[in-house]
DNA sequence: TAGACACATATGCATCTGCATATAATGCAA
DNA sequence: TTGCATTATATGCAGATGCATATGTGTCTA
């Protein structure tokens, strides 16, 4: 079993979810506040809305946002059903659906932003100096599996 | 709306979801793997069994662990229902309940541990120097909301 | 001590998620 | 071309979660 978990490892990773989850929490709860859609809505909108054309295939969108396959199936359904996105079939590979934001989904992508932003600032950003915030993403950056 | 919000800032937010998504998801892979129950099992088990005598009141557990309440107090259904936890009526005040582990919640517990730590370590640790995990443990202390 | 409030826990219901598997299009080998 | 593996997406069902609210207990105050 030889682990050679140090302690440190532990702390930063214990520190690594409880701040992810108490800061999403909160982000979530200003969204619904504002009367806006979860974050993962925004994930899958901004995805879509900042690619060329405005349009990505479904599994592009599912591996930039990690969601599990079924359910950014069905997840996609229900923006389809607010008319934030359209399906289509893509014509080169019958296999693939592109997803297609509507003005709609652009129009709720833009409104989510100022509300997200400021609560990633008021409940990260500001518990953080710039160099930290650098630090913090240079390290997370050179952790995350790929 | 007077957003400071900075690219690093972002990006280390983005990192701290990403990384944590990733992880906590092979985690998981690895405890179904071994036959073993979810994560939030472990964190409960381990918060009572870690507490004084092995009790604790669900209340405690609940800040602990950050689980919302109806969550919480319906995991906590299913760990009895596995003979894991006893749920007892506090004497002192009948509001209370105290959660009680049992042998058989105790060998959980540590029969979990090994399995976690190891993909910890693989999937985490392993990324870091020693120094890198110090500064991480440290950043995300700080940032941590209380 | 009655009434109002606060606190800890539980629950009905709608929604969401995970799992296994289905459907459907493609590619590739013989 | 047929047959079989591969890839992309969808879905039935069981279980988990979120929301609003219920239940039961304690506390404080007039």
């Amino acid at each position: 079993m030889s682990t050679k978990l140090t302690s440190s490892v532990i702390e930063a990773w214990a520190g690594l979810v409880r701040t992810e989850r108490a800061v999403s929490d909160r982000i979530e709860e200003r969204l619904k506040n504002a009367g806006l859609p979860p974050l993962d809505w925004y994930h899958v909108l901004h995805e879509v809305d900042r690619s060329p054309k405005g349009m990505m295939r479904q599994s592009g969108v599912q591996s930039r946002t990690q969601l599990a396959q079924y359910n950014l199936c069905r997840l996609v359904d229900r923006l389809e059903g607010e008319g934030l996105v359209e399906r289509h079939q893509c014509q080169v590979d019958g296999r693939n659906n592109v997803v297609v934001i509507t003005a709609k989904g652009r129009a709720l992508h833009r409104a989510m932003w100022p509300v997200y932003a400021a609560a990633i600032e008021e409940q990260f950003g500001a518990r953080l100096s710039p160099a930290e915030a650098e630090q913090l993403a240079h390290l997370l950056a050179r952790v995350a599996p790929v």
